[in-house]
DNA sequence: ATTTGACCTCAACTTTAGTTGAGGTTGTTC
DNA sequence: GAACAACCTCAACTAAAGTTGAGGTCAAAT
């Protein structure tokens, strides 16, 4: 009986959330997020689609694609609202992920540095170039994260 | 006459760079890097399209977008081969952007520190989620850089 | 001289993360 | 009970950074 009352309509999530209609519609086909309909089939909201959003959003800053951010919100227990300690479990994992993306960065930064001094950008002396960890984002095209459909997630 | 002899073919740059034949083209397309033709049709590279290539991949490790990069390639003197200084200088742009990622990263790192303790992730009350410095980026959509044409460079 | 591999252009497709618009329905308020 | 805002679906579009394929040409080796 976690209280069901008093769902939210989609113009109030949007503006709570400050995410656009349209992105909450996209994150419920990709099974981000999930809505009950009302009789005219409208959406309405239960109040802990917020914090999930807030999750969406803080992962997305720290850079995890939708689809990782869906396969995480699927280890959710389902059936019960989730706790602080499910959402600061999910919460960890992305400090990793940060923590990685930030040492990269700086390794980076230390090759670059010695780049700037030899003006090298040489394609096989220099450190910087050579893509042995390819673990770098390449932009966004062509990366098959799984074969197949994105964002997995046991279709609803 | 920084010798010019010997120009090198499509093949060729791409075995040597690493980079695709079809990502040649469109850096082209996008005045990011230039070629000769045979009489043939058939392209020519200059053997500095190596380094400019070189240049591109290491940015866009850095997380520069290509539009960025051919405008800071446009500043390239004409005319002339790019000399290590010329890199040098343009590296040390990327330098200052690196720096600017790096810290933002490690801010986040300390608001999720912050959060995980907290479990909270709750719109309103949590810094992690209000979005004031929206520097991050919020993934690849609906980021209009101009008004206009993108990969700007003076299209040749 | 022919074959073969490398190359050409152009159009269409891919991925991620959505937005925009058309055409139609609900829900609430006066 | 009519007006009007809010909502619905579906298709198409945007952006970035390319890839893929069709249909045709060039260059080098035999």
């Amino acid at each position: 009986m976690t209280s069901t009352r008093h769902l939210l309509t989609p113009g109030e999530v949007a503006t709570r959330s400050g995410v656009a209609i349209s992105a909450l519609h996209f994150y419920e086909r990709n099974g981000l997020i999930e809505s009950e309909r009302t009789a005219g089939n409208q959406r309405r909201y239960r109040r802990d689609v917020l914090r999930r959003i807030g999750f969406i959003r803080v992962s997305q800053r720290v850079g995890i694609p939708l689809a990782d951010i869906a396969a995480s919100l699927a280890t959710l227990p389902e059936g019960r609202t989730p706790t602080k300690q499910d959402w600061a479990r999910l919460s960890r994992t992305w400090r990793t992920e940060l923590d990685a993306r930030i040492s990269r960065l700086e390794s980076l930064r230390d090759d670059l540095d010695g780049c700037i001094g030899c003006g090298c950008l040489s394609l096989r002396s220099c450190t910087l170039y050579n893509p042995d960890d390819v673990l770098a984002g390449r932009g966004t095209g062509a990366i098959r994260l799984d074969r197949g459909q994105a964002y997995g997630g046991r279709g609803r």
